[in-house]
DNA sequence: CCACGGCCTGATTC
DNA sequence: AGAATCAGGCCGT
């Protein structure tokens, strides 16, 4: 089924920048694991193809548009931000490239992940999580396992979370598990909160500091304006905005959600993105 | 609020 | 070859 796309939208860049950890890329096709269906999908002409189950396609549609942040006007975001140099160059280089709008409980879970690791384990890491305790689906022979429950992964528990390879991040996952499982904390509303109340309730979670929050908060709880700090974009704010000014990872993260303002995020992902392609010694 | 060391682990570098 | 270092940080002191 064809989903039509008249907005900008780059698919290969919005699934494979390091947003979301389960996109594979078979030929022209993509697939992974979205809303407990298995889904695949390519770029054609007028849109993007569809094939998933078991849901019907029909069924489909809406949620991935709304997954895909097709709801975004990224030529609004984009006004505010091509004054700036740097994320001109970017925007121009990764245009369509979106911020998906991901499920937050998957997304936390894959960020409490990330900490000092790499892409290559924190894919294998999920992945792991993923056929240990989700359940399998089909689709033209192909087959993928859906996201564990937080009451999967609860039960779990952390020794056998260790067993998957995820190191001293079991503790943080199985911790955090547990209070996502027993209700105390809920992540869905934060979409509805603020900013400043939605980071305050992450971070009181295990595993979260402000980098972790900032990205939950970007890439699932429609915060624009939040700015993860990693190394790479410490790296590129040095060498780039600051000139070579000490500052804490916290601080960055304050001034560049007050210089690049509502889209800050935007703004951090394609530093991000630009950042990481280009490697770490070829720009100076 | 900031600085620092420790923490699993696997790949890369020296 | 074996030891540091780094990798999309966080936590406790």
């Amino acid at each position: 089924m064809l989903i039509p796309v008249t907005e900008p939208l780059d698919l290969t860049s919005t699934l494979l920048s390091g947003q979301a950890f389960r996109w594979r890329q078979d030929g022209p096709w993509f697939h992974c694991i979205i809303f407990g269906g298995i889904v695949k999908l390519r770029e054609v002409t007028g849109g993007v193809e569809l094939r998933c189950a078991p849901q019907a396609e029909g069924s489909m549609v809406p949620l991935l548009r709304d997954y895909l942040g097709l709801g975004t006007d990224l030529e609004q975001v984009y006004e505010t931000l091509l004054d700036d140099e740097r994320l001109r160059e970017a925007i121009h280089s990764y245009p369509g490239m979106r911020i998906l709008r991901q499920d937050p409980w998957e997304c936390l879970v894959s960020f409490i992940c990330s900490s000092a690791s790499n892409i290559p384990r924190i894919t294998r890491n999920i992945e792991a999580m993923c056929t240990t305790f989700g359940r399998p689906v089909e689709l033209d022979g192909l087959t993928r396992h859906t996201f564990p429950t937080p009451h999967d992964l609860a039960e779990a528990g952390s020794e056998a979370l260790r067993g998957l390879g995820l190191g001293y991040r079991a503790e943080y996952v199985a911790t955090a598990s547990e209070t996502i499982a027993s209700g105390k904390v809920d992540l869905m509303p934060l979409r509805e909160d603020s900013y400043e109340v939605a980071l305050g309730t992450l971070t009181s979670l295990a595993g979260v500091g402000d980098k972790v929050a900032n990205c939950v908060l970007l890439f699932s709880l429609d915060k624009p304006e939040a700015f993860p700090v990693d190394v790479w974009i410490e790296r590129a704010l040095q060498d780039w905005y600051l000139d070579g000014t000490k500052m804490s990872r916290k601080n960055m993260r304050r001034w560049a959600s007050n210089h690049f303002g509502t889209y800050a995020g935007y703004a951090n992902h394609y530093l991000f993105h630009d950042r990481r392609l280009k490697g770490r010694k070829a720009s100076a």
